[in-house]
DNA sequence: CTTAAAATATGATATTTGTCATGTTATTGT
DNA sequence: ACAATAACATGACAAATATCATATTTTAAG
C-alpha cells in the first residue's frame, strides 16, 4: 500500500494541507484503482461515497443535456481531486465522469474527507479556495459559450489542452479527443466540430493524423475570432 | 447602528453560521449604504476590500466579453452575499455588481470576514457550501448555454426570474430588466432578445406594458424548446 | 415642459450553425 | 484477417441568429 504522506500528487491539490498524521491515517483507508480508456468513473446522479484523487491519466466531467448531447464541463487530471463538490453538499453527484486515457487514481473514503473537512482549517480552507478558484473558471466558460462563435471556442478549446497537457516529441496535443469530444466541448453539433477542424487544417493551423492532432501555427489560432 | 444579531436577512446566508459575539463584534465595524438603480457597485478588477450583505433590493453581476457585450453571470438577491468569492481567494472581482432597483446593502470589512472565517469552522462550512451550489449552478449554465437555443434560454429567464423574485399585485414580475439585460442574460444580441420577446407577446405567452413584464401562460412558456 | 438620449421595435439581409444524407476511413472484437 | 461498428468527412439544405438600417416610443436631464 503506497504512502499518501509521500505521495507527490497530493502536491497538486487540497490533500496537501492535510497533516502528516491525516495522511498516513487515509493512507490505512484509501483504495487505488486502475481504470481503462473510456470507463465510468460515476455517473451523473449516482451517489459518491468519497473523492478521487487523480494519481495519473485524464477524464472528462460532463452532463447530460435535455437535447440529449452530452456537455462536457471539465477536464480533470493527474493531481486533480474529484467529487469534493458533491461530498461537501451532501448530494449526488451532478457530473458524469469518463476516461480518456487509462487512469489510475486513488479513493478515499466520504467518513474520512468529512472528518478532516470539520476538524482541519487549513484543509477546509484549501478546499474553499479551490472551489472559489473553480467558479471564477464557471464564469468564464460561461461568457465564452455566450459570447464567442463556435469556431473562437474549438481554436481556444485547442489552446487550453495545449496549454494544461501539453504535447508530445512529435509535437501532437498528449491528450486524445474524438471530433464528438471536441463538440461536446465547446457546445456544437459534432458535424460542426468535424467542419472547423477541417478548416483549421486547411488553413495550416493544426495538422492532423487519425484523433491526433497538432498545433502547426500557433499565433494564428489565437487570432480566430 | 442596526445589530447584526437580530437581522432577518442573515438568515438567506452564511452569516446566520456566525455566533451571536461574532455578529454583535461585525455589527460594530459595518456600514450600511443606499445605492441607487443603476450605480456600480463595484467593477470588475476592482479590489474588494470586505463583502456585502444585501438588505434590500437586486442586482446583477456581469463579465465583459471580449466583443465588447456584458455577460450577466448572476442575479443577486436580498439575503445574498457579494464578495465572498474574491475574498476568499484574494483576488480582485472578476465580475462587475450594477444595482437594478434601489439597494440597501452592508459592508462587513474583509479582515473582519477572514477572521471569522479561519476561526468558526461552522462558518467557513457554511460558505463552502455556499460555494458548492453556486457551481452547481454554474454548471448548469454552461449546459443551458452550449445546448439550448436563445428563444428556450429566454423563457426560462423569464420563469427564473418569476420564480426567484416574484411578481406584484398585478402580476407584472418584480424585477424591471431593459431587454439589453434580457440579451445579456441569454447571451444574445438585444435585437433578438426583443424579437424574440415580441414574439412570445404575440402568442400570448407575456404580456408587457413598456419594460413591465407579466406572465400571462406559464405552462406554455415552460414547454418552450 | 421640452428636448436629447436611450430603449424598443421591425424589416432586410448576411452569417453562422444545425440537420440529414451518404460515403469513406479507422478501430475493435472475434 | 475480417466483419461489424464507430469515427470521420463532406455536400446540400434548413433553421437560427447576428447585423445594419431606420422608425417609433419611452425615459431622463435641464
Amino acid at each position: 500500500m503506497s504512502k499518501c504522506d509521500q505521495c507527490i500528487v497530493k502536491q497538486f491539490n487540497s490533500l496537501k494541507a492535510l497533516t502528516k498524521d491525516e495522511l498516513i491515517r487515509i493512507s490505512g483507508c484509501k483504495t487505488t484503482r486502475l481504470i481503462k480508456k473510456g470507463e465510468v468513473i460515476f455517473e451523473e446522479g449516482e451517489t459518491l461515497n468519497g473523492v478521487f484523487c487523480i494519481k495519473d491519466g485524464v477524464c472528462k466531467l460532463s452532463k447530460l443535456s435535455a437535447n440529449g448531447k452530452d456537455q462536457i464541463v471539465k477536464l480533470v487530471v493527474k493531481g486533480d481531486l474529484l467529487g469534493q463538490r458533491s461530498l461537501v453538499v451532501n448530494e449526488s453527484s451532478n457530473l458524469s465522469a469518463v476516461a480518456l486515457n487509462d487512469m489510475e487514481v486513488c479513493f478515499i473514503p466520504k467518513d474520512e474527507i468529512i472528518n478532516d473537512l470539520t476538524k482541519n482549517p487549513d484543509f477546509s480552507m484549501d478546499i474553499l479556495q479551490q472551489m472559489a478558484h473553480d467558479l471564477k473558471d464557471s464564469d468564464n466558460v460561461i461568457v465564452n459559450m455566450a459570447q464567442k462563435s463556435v469556431k473562437h471556442r474549438l481554436s481556444e478549446a485547442l489552446l487550453y489542452i495545449h496549454n494544461r497537457f501539453g504535447s508530445d516529441d512529435s509535437g501532437y496535443l498528449n491528450v486524445l479527443l474524438t471530433r464528438e469530444d471536441y463538440a461536446n466541448i465547446v457546445g456544437t453539433a459534432t458535424e460542426s466540430a468535424i467542419r472547423i477542424l477541417s478548416k483549421f487544417k486547411k488553413d495550416g493551423l493544426i495538422s492532423t493524423d487519425g484523433k491526433h492532432i497538432k498545433i502547426e501555427n500557433l499565433e494564428e489560432l489565437k487570432r480566430i475570432d
